[in-house]
DNA sequence: TTGAAAGCGCTAACAT
DNA sequence: ATGTTAGCGCTTTCAA
């Protein structure tokens, strides 16, 4: 029942609390027999420090929330590792949350975050416009976006540039000789939504394509949205000769959707799409695929929030790395 | 930052902190007319409590950890989701955190649970034997084990019944005609793996069929190893005419070699798998498939949870729920 | 270098 | 019904 206390180990050492907490915490102000006997003592009953009363007095806490969209999704477990990496070689460790892109349990979770006093919380936002971190800000707790922004754009964000990937993949796309591609864009709230159909813009523009409203259709970054997404625009009239779908999950739906119409790509439609999928049937090597540094993405964000956590103050700085096409 | 403290709240609402608390927890012992101004002075503040100070009085938290094995895999996501209906229902929150079947990374976060206090804690423990959980139970924090079970088994556990389901499975395949099964099975020191290997020789044993030691290969329940012990598998002469899968990440591996192999199922061989994974290519409809009602999991292990933690006491209880063939 | 004492923010006993 | 007081376990002055 973690009845052990300092003062335990105090007895038991024949010291004060005072040098049992100088031992634990800023080593080498204590003569070496005692520092001996504390250690012994603590060995020997097992004690661990308190850290709720700990962060009373000090208000410093060693654990990072990781609050994503999406748990499922392997582009972030990926990142989570990255943040783990980077967090734990600082002596920080990292609680996981799960949103399901929505806005409700999100907050729910910051508050949790704001409760716990994390020291810090790295966020994948359900929503550029409304979010809950004003809850972590107005009490000191840093915050760091992954993958996507945020609109209130205070707070530093690592991710990869959308657009020009997805202007890139567009291009590529057009080279293979498609010229009529449709596009499956996720949720209208998410800033990677926004900049990857921009980036699909882009891409028309500099081939020379028309932008076709109709061939843009609106996904929720899972499966099923996909699925139905892909079925739309197959069922247009001429047919897209390419899908461009902009994330992981909904191109599997959207791969379920052509299998289920009897269509193989490449050779009957050509296919591009965002995020790593290596974990699933090495749909890869039959379409452009955009990858993302994922866990570098993670170690970086960890390692900004941990210099937030430090207190070092700079201007929100956006780390944008490189999504490469393959 | 978090400055706000009862006492503001109290000086504000002209009353005392206890009184203010008394507001915050046990409702309806104050007055109406003081329980409104200390209403208004918590909003107008901004008044959130400090949940470190509280717990350093009451011992008692309301978040819950789950301390899952690989979350990438949606059989946890959908028994996070049960886990955190249950917990919010009951005003407790979850957070997650990944082990990778990494038994350290898993002593180190139930080392995290311990020091924070959380309030119990849901494992799906990557070994039967070597475990840590002794650090929470010395705290008195329960635990309860979801899928797998752990060998002491002193915890309350919740899951199937993997033997009976991995047997029937086998019958299924040998009703379809198979007589030479490979079986690729999980890691050694997880319960699920060993359990549904041992259906599967009563399988083999109930249908008359003789059991072969080379028909068995052993994966670590990824992708990676279902591909490895696939292809191992497929090398015999003669070859299986049935593949029998223990999980469902393996299972796409194992799906990647067929399909490196030129082979079709069910045409060319049969297949049966653990898990659902309508979230993957439909590969369901192709194949006998074991669906564990993994939400309920999450939910039943959260109930359970949370009597140990509002101090009811019975001896272990194992809750084995039904896994259903389709 | 070490110890004594105060106090972080809260709630539970005890008074009133 | 409300206020006063003490103390949860720790760290950090301040003294010695």
């Amino acid at each position: 029942m973690s009845r052990i206390t300092i003062k335990d180990v105090a007895e038991l050492a024949d010291v004060s609390p005072a040098t049992v907490s100088r031992v634990l915490n800023h080593g080498p102000t204590v003569a070496e027999d005692l520092r001996d006997r504390v250690m012994a003592a603590i060995r020997q009953l097992g004690y661990r420090p308190n850290s709720q009363a700990r962060f009373l007095r000090t208000r410093a806490t060693t654990v990072l929330g990781l609050i994503i969209s999406d748990i499922t999704n392997p582009f972030f477990t990926s990142m989570v590792r990255g943040a783990e990496d980077a967090a734990s070689k600082a002596g920080y460790s990292v609680v996981l949350a799960n949103t399901d892109e929505d806005l409700d349990k999100e907050r729910r979770y910051i508050e949790v975050a704001a409760a716990e006093n994390m020291a810090g919380v790295i966020l994948s936002p359900a929503s550029a416009t409304r979010t809950s971190i004003e809850l972590l800000l107005e009490r000191g707790v840093p915050v760091v976006t992954v993958d996507r922004r945020l609109q209130t754009a205070k707070v530093d964000r690592v991710g990869v540039n959308n657009v020009r990937a997805a202007q890139e993949a567009v291009i590529r796309l057009v080279d293979q000789g498609c010229r009529r591609i449709g596009f499956i864009a996720g949720p209208a709230e998410v800033t990677t939504a926004a900049d990857r159909l921009s980036g699909y813009k882009h891409g028309l523009r500099a081939s020379g394509l028309p932008f076709s409203r109709e061939l843009v259709v609106r996904g929720d970054y899972r499966i099923e949205g996909g699925r139905a997404a892909a079925a739309t625009l197959m069922r247009l009239d001429p047919r897209p000769d390419a899908l461009f779908v902009s994330n992981n999950l909904m191109t599997l739906g959207a791969v379920m959707t052509l299998r289920d119409l009897g269509l193989s790509y490449p050779s009957d439609i050509k296919l591009a799409a965002f995020d790593d999928m290596s974990w699933t049937l090495g749909l890869s090597d039959t379409m452009t695929l955009i990858s993302q540094p994922t866990y570098e993405i993670g170690r970086q964000a960890c390692e900004l929030l941990l210099r937030r956590i430090a207190g070092e103050r700079f201007p929100p700085r956006h780390v944008v790395l490189g999504a490469t096409l393959d």
